[in-house]
DNA sequence: GACCCATCATTGACGTGTCAATCACGCGAG
DNA sequence: CTCGCGTGATTGACACGTCAATGATGGGTC
């Protein structure tokens, strides 16, 4: 099963080995199958967009039920104008409203709304359901524990920490 | 570590254990994050999206480089309207032609112009470095392993065969 | 040949995401 | 006080994806 076996020593390593690739168009086919699988569950069962659920669960999980838009984007990593435009269609129905900011007249708090409370907690069990269905009840216990293994490594290698010793990557 | 131990025996695994939740968050994040990352950087060196680098690969790899649009669309996976939109967006940027059929009026042919076939091959050798330096260096050959068996697992669950023992999953 | 219907491909409407520009306000320096 | 600049948030233009509707052709049936 080996491809593209090397010849010159230290050249090894250089290239991407097929099984890599595969593996890696492997990977993105199959989470973006999962992805679309459960946004269309969650849609379907409660009228939320995947990113919906995002925003509402911040909302939900916030102090007081409500958030400064910037912070809000900061907790769910969005870029400001996404949310704003997302914010804009949410409030169109109904689910959130955005009121002016008591302390900083710049900024705006959104807070939930009580429709978008209630269609929240209506999703959730749903939504937990299909996750298990089709994700938590696809692998053995090994297996999820090799997966976060393997997440854990792919973060670190995009965010290498700058206190930990980069082992072989150091330029000579 | 262990959260939402169960109590009631049969009722236990039912649920979905917030470790599990998290591994799952985590994949969506870090595949997401990797997609991101390697779509911006084949922008930057190529001017190409991920999906153009698509439509680029199947037609390059075609038989004469031509294929019908459907042909296209099932190759890659993608819905026939999406592929229109796209390929009209390609069409105007110079890297695809469209002519119509010889052998069905219906139809239309999308072949590869001298610009696209440049453009793609210029980019294929950044993208697998790239691909190569954030994901294929990042996990060791175990890692590697595990995480084709991962796949294959969730592939198999999401599309059960037909013809293997569906084991646990029976209906009493 | 006329008819019916499946298939090939496109289109329009709309929701979504990104980027760059904009506007309003806060706030410190002079 | 006001000038200047950084920040909070929104907007507009555009690329992208989905869904439903459309137009055009093929191909079988009577």
């Amino acid at each position: 099963m080996r491809v593209g076996e090397e010849t010159a020593g230290v050249a090894a390593r250089q290239r991407l080995t097929a099984g890599e690739l595969a593996i890696w168009r492997s990977l993105l086919d199959t989470t973006d199958e999962l992805r679309k699988l459960l946004g269309a569950q969650l849609l379907q069962e409660s009228k939320l967009s995947p990113a919906d659920y995002q925003v509402l669960l911040a909302l939900n999980e916030a102090d007081s039920r409500r958030m400064r838009s910037s912070e809000l984007a900061e907790s769910i990593d969005w870029e400001r104008s996404r949310l704003s435009h997302h914010l804009g269609r949410m409030e169109r129905r109904g689910l959130i409203r955005r009121d002016d900011c008591a302390t900083d007249n710049r900024g705006s708090e959104v807070s939930l709304t009580d429709d978008g409370a209630r269609m929240f907690r209506a999703s959730t069990a749903p939504h937990l359901r299909a996750i298990k269905q089709n994700f938590g009840d696809a692998l053995t216990p090994e297996q999820f524990e090799a997966l976060a293994d393997i997440l854990q490594a792919l973060r670190r290698h995009l965010h290498p920490e700058p206190g930990a010793a980069p082992a072989e990557e150091r330029r000579p």
